[in-house]
DNA sequence: GGTAGTTTGTGAATGTGAACACAAGTACTA
DNA sequence: TAGTACTTGTGTTCACATTCACAAACTACC
C-alpha cells in the first residue's frame, strides 16, 4: 500500500460493501473474493480492490478476503466501531420512520434524544426516547452525541442546524428540502426523496425509445 | 448549443436547480442569473450554464434566466411537466411516511395505489388510498402507473421489483437496503438512509483534526 | 518441488466531470 | 452612437474517477 489521497467517492462507497459483506457473513461466508462481492453489488471488482488498497491490504492473493476480518477493518475506518449517539430533530411522519429503522444499529448508530418544537409532541414517548423542546439542543454536547438528523420543514432547517452546530454536532444527515449552510468542521450530507423521484421520469424517455 | 453527451451528473442536478428556482420564484423573483441561483444553492455559477446548455439556450446575455420560464423548461426536460402516476409498495413506517410526503406534488408525482402483503394492513385507507394486496400489482399497467416506490423489507425487494417491471414499471425508487437487479430498460435510483449516515462518522475525524 | 489455477494490489491508460476564462450578446446611460 | 457594466454559452484546461492489465503472492494437487 503506497500513499494516496483517498477519493471521496471511495469512501462513499465503503458503507456499501459493508452492507454487502455483513450480508454475505449472515449467510455463512468465511471469505469472499472482490469478484464475488462485486457480482453481489452490481460493481465492478477492480474498483472494489482499488478502494480497499487505499486503506490497506486486506486481503490474500489467490485467496480473497476474510468477511469478518474485512467487515471489521472496514468499521473501524468508518468510525463505526464505537456507537455513535444521534440525536433526531422533528419528529414527523419521517422523523418517525427513521426512529424506528431498524438499520441503523447495525451501523453503531444510536438515536438517543428526539426533539420537536411542537407543544403537543413534547413530552410524549417515542421508541422509548421522551421528546424534548427543541430549545433544549445545547445540551446535546453534555451528553456525548455528536451526530444528528434534520427531519423538519424547510423553513426551519437552516435554524435547525446553527443550534446543532452550537451544540458541537459534527455530522448532520439533512432531509429537508433545502441547502443549509454550516462552518467547514461539520459535515452535512443532505437527502431529498422528492428529488431522487424527480428524475426517474427523465429516464423513461429513454427507456422507452430502446 | 452544440451537441454534446449529456452527462449524468448534470441530469441528477436539475432537480436541485429546479427546486431553488421555484423556492426564488415564490420569492418573487422575476429573473435569475446564474450567480444568484448558485449562491443560494451552494454551487459553481459555470457548473449551472454548463448543465443548462447542455439542454438548450434558456438565457439571455447580460440579462440572465426568467424564473418561470427557466422552471417549465427543467421541468418539460425531466417529463415533469405531466403528472405521474406512481404506485408504493410497502406502507411500513417509511412508506407512510413517503405517502404524507408533501413535497411530491411539487414536481407532478402523484401517488395513487399503495401495496402491502400484511393482511392487516389490506383494505385499510391512508391518505385517500385504499392498501391493496400485493399481488395485484399487475393491474398497475391499466392504471398508467408507470412509477414505484419499494419500502419493503430487504428479503423482499427483489421480489417486488420483479412484480412491478412485470407489471410495466419503468422507474422505481428503492428505499430497500440492498441490490436490485432489473432489466436495463428500467431505472432504479436507491436510497438507503442508513449508508448515509454510516459514514457522517468518518468524516468527523477529518473535522477533529483541523 | 513443480505446475496450474486463483486472486490481490497497483501502475498506467482511459474516461468523465468540474472549473476557468473569454468572446459575444444585452441593457443602460449619456 | 459610444462606452460601461453585466451575464450567457462554451472551448479549453485541469482534476478526479474508473477500468485495464499484469506482476507478485498464495493454494492445491500431483
Amino acid at each position: 500500500m503506497r500513499y494516496h489521497r483517498i477519493p471521496d467517492e471511495a469512501v462513499r462507497r465503503l458503507p456499501i460493501y459493508l452492507r454487502g459483506l455483513l450480508f454475505l457473513a449472515e449467510q455463512g461466508r468465511q471469505s469472499v473474493s472482490s469478484r464475488d462481492l462485486a457480482d453481489f453489488l452490481g460493481v465492478n471488482p477492480s474498483q472494489i480492490r482499488k478502494d480497499f488498497s487505499y486503506f490497506g491490504d486486506f486481503g490474500t492473493p489467490g485467496v480473497g478476503y476474510k468477511t469478518e476480518t474485512l467487515i471489521k477493518q472496514i468499521k473501524k475506518i468508518l468510525k463505526l466501531d464505537a456507537v455513535h449517539k444521534t440525536a433526531l430533530v422533528g419528529v414527523g411522519n419521517l422523523g418517525s420512520a427513521v426512529l424506528a429503522y431498524p438499520g441503523l444499529r447495525i451501523y453503531g448508530l444510536d438515536i438517543t434524544a428526539a426533539f420537536d418544537n411542537n407543544p403537543k409532541k413534547i413530552g410524549r414517548r417515542v421508541e422509548n426516547l421522551t421528546i424534548e423542546d427543541v430549545s433544549h439542543l445545547r445540551t446535546l454536547g453534555k451528553r456525548g452525541i455528536d451526530l444528528a438528523i434534520i427531519a423538519v420543514p424547510a423553513d426551519a432547517a437552516q435554524k435547525t442546524a446553527d443550534g446543532l452546530v452550537k451544540a458541537g454536532v459534527k455530522g448532520i444527515l439533512n432531509f429537508s428540502p433545502c441547502y443549509i449552510t454550516v462552518p467547514k468542521r461539520v459535515k452535512v450530507v443532505s437527502i431529498d426523496i422528492a428529488m431522487d423521484l424527480a428524475r426517474l421520469p427523465y429516464y423513461m424517455r429513454a427507456a422507452q425509445a430502446v
